[in-house]
RNA sequence: GCGGGGGGCUGGGCGGUCGCGGCAGUGAUGUCGAGGAAAGUCCGGACUCCCUGAAACAACGGUGCCGGGUAACACCCGGCGGGGGCAACCCCAGGGACAGCGCCACAGAGAACAGACUGCCGUGUAUAUUGCGGCACAGGUGAAACGGUGGGGUAAAAGCCCACCGCGGGACUGGCAACAGAACCGGCGACGGCAAGCCCCACCGGGAGCAAUGCCAAAUAGGGACCGCGUCGUGGUGUGUUUCACGCCCUGCAGGUCCGGGUUGGCAGCUAGAUCCGUGAAGCAAUUCACGGGCCAGAUGAAUGAUCGCACAGGGGGGCGUUUGCCCCCUGGACAAGAUCCGGCUUAUAGGCCCCCCGCGCGU
RNA sequence: UGGGAUGUAGCUCAAUGGUAGAGCAACAGUUUUUGGUACUGUAGGCUAUAGGUUCGAGUCCUAUCAUCCCAG
C-alpha cells in the first residue's frame, strides 16, 4: 500500500511534490481558522476555501506548546509536513487552504499509513 | 563472593528508496548538516550601542579561611579548620559578637550591668509559717544556667587551696599563608548563643542588550507640541552629589527632546574561535607553553522526517539441555534539539563499558 | 533576550523565627412534617520539592519544579 503511494508519487514527477506552498503569514492561519474544521484522532484538520482556483494548494501547519517540548513539536511537524507531501496533490483542492495542527502524545507516535488514511478521510469529510 | 565509595567514556551501528536546509555549479550533481547536556537562564566574559572625562563621597547589589589557576567568575585545583562514616570517602557562605542595635518563645528563682525561689549554716528573740548575717554546695527547667572530676578545707561553703582536664593570653618553632605545636602566665561569679536579623570590615561592580547595532529599498506624512528669547554670561545643559577639567546650545526653513503617522521587506552583524585533534615540555594538580595538522550548522512559521533490510545490546514467553549454553516468537532503543559566540554552575538521562579504592567473609 | 510575581485544607486567603488558622464547601447532630435557613461539633495539611543556618523554620539562605504576568 505505502509502496502504491511512492510508485504514484514516482510517476507524477519532482514538479507536483511542489505544488503546494506553505503558509508563512498569521493572516492566513486566522482565516483558515474561521473556516470549516474536522477533528481526527492523531491530528486537526482546518480548511477554507478561497474562491480562487489559479494558485496552488496552500497548506499550514501548527504546533503550539501544547504539543510538548521542543523535540515533540519538532517530531509532530515533519510528520505532518510528510504526510501533507504525499497526500495533498492527490487529494486537496485548488484554491484551498488547509492547516494541520497537531495534538498532543498522539501525532508523533501514530502509525503513519494510518495517519495517510486520517488524512484523506478527512479531506473528504471537509470538502462539500 | 557480598556490600560500599570515587572517577571517566559512550549516548545506538551499516545500507537501500522517497524527501528537507546551507554552499558550489547553467545543469546533472557534489558536499556539509544539533548536544553532553544544545535545556534551565543561575553566574562570568567577548562584541555592539548609550552616558564628555577624572577623582572623591554616598546609595544599591554582590563576594567572604589560605595559596594558586584563569580573559573573568559565585568556577576549578591544592592545602587548612569544623562535622559525619569502622573505612574508602563525603558535606560545610568557613571574616568580625570588648563598634553599636536587636532577639533568645514555653519552662525555669534567674536567659545576659546579673542575681537568689525552694534551700544550707550561724546567731538574737516573744521558740514561730520570725528578724539579722554568711554561702552559692544541692533541687528542678531548658537548646543553652557563669568551669568539670577527685581531695583538702569550713559553722556551712565557695578556685578558698592542690592534682589532672577544660578555658583565656601567649614568648618561641614550623609554614608564602590559612593554620599547627608550644615554654610560661592567669586561679576563672572573667569572656553564653544568633551576623543565612540589622550591621561593621575588606574587596569587586557604569547602563542596555544581536529584537544590540549599521546599511538599502518600499510606504505614509511633509505635520504638531515643548525647550531655548540673546549678541556673550553668577546663562542653559552634559551621572545620584561635590570639585576640577572639557565640551555642546543660545545663527528663527537651524539645534535638542517628545508626540503623531508609516513599514514588519532585504543585506550586513553570522560564525576561524579564550577553536578542535595529536605529540612534547613545566607543574602534585587546575592549567600554561611550543610544534604539527584540521575547518566543524548558520535556519528565521525556523532545516534531520517516512519506510524497508541486516546485524547488536536490553525485556518477556516457549522448547532442548545437569550447568555454561543453543533455537523460535513477540516487544523495543534514555534525556532531550541550535537561534550572536565562548568559560562555568545546576538540573534531566534507558542501557552498556572501563579504571582505582575501602570493609567483611572464605581459600591458599 | 531581559525583568517580575505566586505556590499553605477541596476553593478563596491569613499567620513577629516559637502549638499552622479564618470564611465557604464536606460529613454528623439539633431545630423543622420534609427541604432550605440557623446553631453545635467533626474530619481534612510531609506549608510546591531538596538541602542548609538555627535550640527551633510556613517565615531566613541556596538550588530546583510548576503556573502566571510585563518589556523589546
Amino acid at each position: 500500500m505505502l509502496d502504491d503511494v511512492i510508485e504514484k508519487s514516482e510517476g507524477q514527477g519532482l514538479s507536483d511534490f511542489l505544488s503546494f506552498e506553505v503558509l508563512k503569514n498569521r493572516s492566513d492561519f486566522l482565516r483558515a481558522a474561521r473556516g470549516k474544521r474536522v477533528h481526527s484522532t492523531s491530528f486537526v484538520l482546518q480548511g477554507w476555501n478561497r474562491h480562487d482556483e489559479s494558485g496552488p494548494v496552500r497548506v499550514g501547519f501548527t504546533c503550539s506548546k501544547k504539543v510538548g517540548n521542543a523535540v515533540a513539536r519538532n517530531r509532530a511537524k515533519r510528520r505532518l509536513r510528510e504526510i501533507a507531501r504525499l497526500g495533498m496533490p492527490q487529494y486537496g483542492k485548488a484554491g484551498w487552504v488547509y492547516v494541520l495542527i497537531g495534538r498532543r502524545s498522539v501525532t508523533a507516535i501514530t502509525v503513519f499509513t494510518s495517519m495517510q488514511d486520517e488524512l484523506r478521510a478527512a479531506l473528504a469529510k471537509l470538502h462539500p
